[in-house]
DNA sequence: CAGTGGTCTAGACCACATC
DNA sequence: ATGTGGTCTAGACCACTGG
């Protein structure tokens, strides 16, 4: 899996205003000037800052819109996108659903969280070195105290470094929200891959299957800004009650 | 799986104006006053018969673009999307990609092409009764000469009459394109559940693999304008060296 | 060169949320 | 009433394509 947008090769000869307005709001967004779930300044305000017209700058929020960075709420303001709020936007990168179709979201059960060191496919892929410190999580979703996906989770330990089972285990909401708040790392984009592969005995054991049984397996890089990987994940989802669902464009 | 953005139930009491012509754009694509891979008029000319300004033309195109109907080229004009072009767009519903990366899009080989009812489960989904007319087209999908996906498309009989496995082998290109040419028929957006489970004897006949080997199902419904549901196809992948590839926003 | 889409401005007004 | 984002206008100018 590559990088999200990496820098074109050929610098751009020319780049639109509103491009530009929106780096520097990518910079400011980075560099934690307004933090996540607070509103960004009004878009007039903005345009005088920038000394721009009120059309440049919404065509630059419009973009950071486009990217969720950050979200728009007529009548009130523009906010920092985040990991924490309520609803189905909690759940942007959750793509496993019911057969049923019914609304409802999983609960998280922590299986055990290691440190250790980072395997050589799984370091190339978070952009570290074989060997690095690492953290491992591992956890099971329930669908109404029905086990369905069993996650490993691999961070990078010099980013994590406060993170224990207990930590985690207190914080109530998704794991991204817990990232955001306790380590500063938003995941703002991911990649995955899929394939079906035999459950082994532990990811039998831990789904309620039987050994054999086809699984899906979901292998995520998740990005955080400018395109660093920081995050690498497996999922193992059993599909006698659930299935992966994407909407083609 | 429910169609894409079905009409609101509240009506809108306020629709924009570029929405509205959005919607006015739409019908005329529908209706086929501009064909796929033509261009539409030029934005000054649409802002003269819709009597508003340039701007809000191009909002509207915009939401257009953004919806995969039609493609702008900048200092040519703005084109009807179709899916007989060559290059990456023409594959944008393939989500099967090789392990090593290599960009490489497999060759077509028909099974067979059959004409039957359908059954229950398939016509709730592609807007039929059950019993009415379906086509059934089966075919192996070769990355380098292996095989790696083999797909059922089940079609509604109404719209494809005359529809033979000597046109649709004796077309050049990916079937969307051909049943865009041939029947009218554009596939605008879909929706895919995937699951694992283990190969029957026929899949893995043809697929190469071992009876009961994992392969990934992606069970697909394609739509046209206005939401209508006009393909199901069932794809199983072998996942031995092929994968989903899904990018998270 | 003319024609196309793409950017930018300046300002007016509308819809929504809050006080 | 005020402040926010959302729409719409009118016009100027830029960047790209092709004859």
């Amino acid at each position: 899996m590559s990088r999200p947008q990496p820098l074109p090769h050929d610098a751009p000869a020319f780049r639109p205003l509103y491009l530009q307005i929106k780096d520097l709001l990518v910079r400011s967004l980075e560099a934690g000037e307004w933090k996540p779930g607070e509103a960004i300044p009004a878009e007039l305000d903005l345009a005088a800052r920038f000394r721009v017209a009120h059309g440049t700058v919404r065509k630059a929020i419009d973009a950071l819109a486009a990217d969720n960075l950050v979200v728009r709420r007529q009548g009130k303001g523009t906010f920092v996108a985040t990991h924490t709020e309520e609803g189905p936007s909690a759940f942007r990168f959750l793509h496993i659903r019911r057969d049923d179709g019914a609304a409802e979201y999983p609960a998280s059960r922590l299986v055990d969280v290691r440190r250790g060191r980072a395997p050589a496919e799984i370091a190339r892929l978070i952009d570290l070195k074989a060997g690095d410190p690492v953290v491992v999580i591992r956890r099971v979703l329930d669908w109404q105290g029905a086990p369905a996906v069993l996650d490993e989770i691999t961070l990078p330990g010099a980013l994590f470094r406060g993170l224990t089972r207990a930590k985690l285990a207190a914080y109530q909401g998704s794991m991204y929200g817990f990232f955001e708040t306790a380590f500063g790392v938003r995941m703002l984009s991911a990649q995955e891959r899929l394939k079906a592969v035999a459950a082994d005995a532990a990811a039998a054991a831990l789904l309620g299957v039987d050994e054999g049984t086809p699984l899906l397996e979901v292998d995520r890089v998740a990005f955080t800004y400018g395109g660093r990987p920081v995050e690498f994940r497996r999922g193992l989802c059993s599909t006698a009650r659930h299935h992966y669902f994407n909407a083609l464009g």
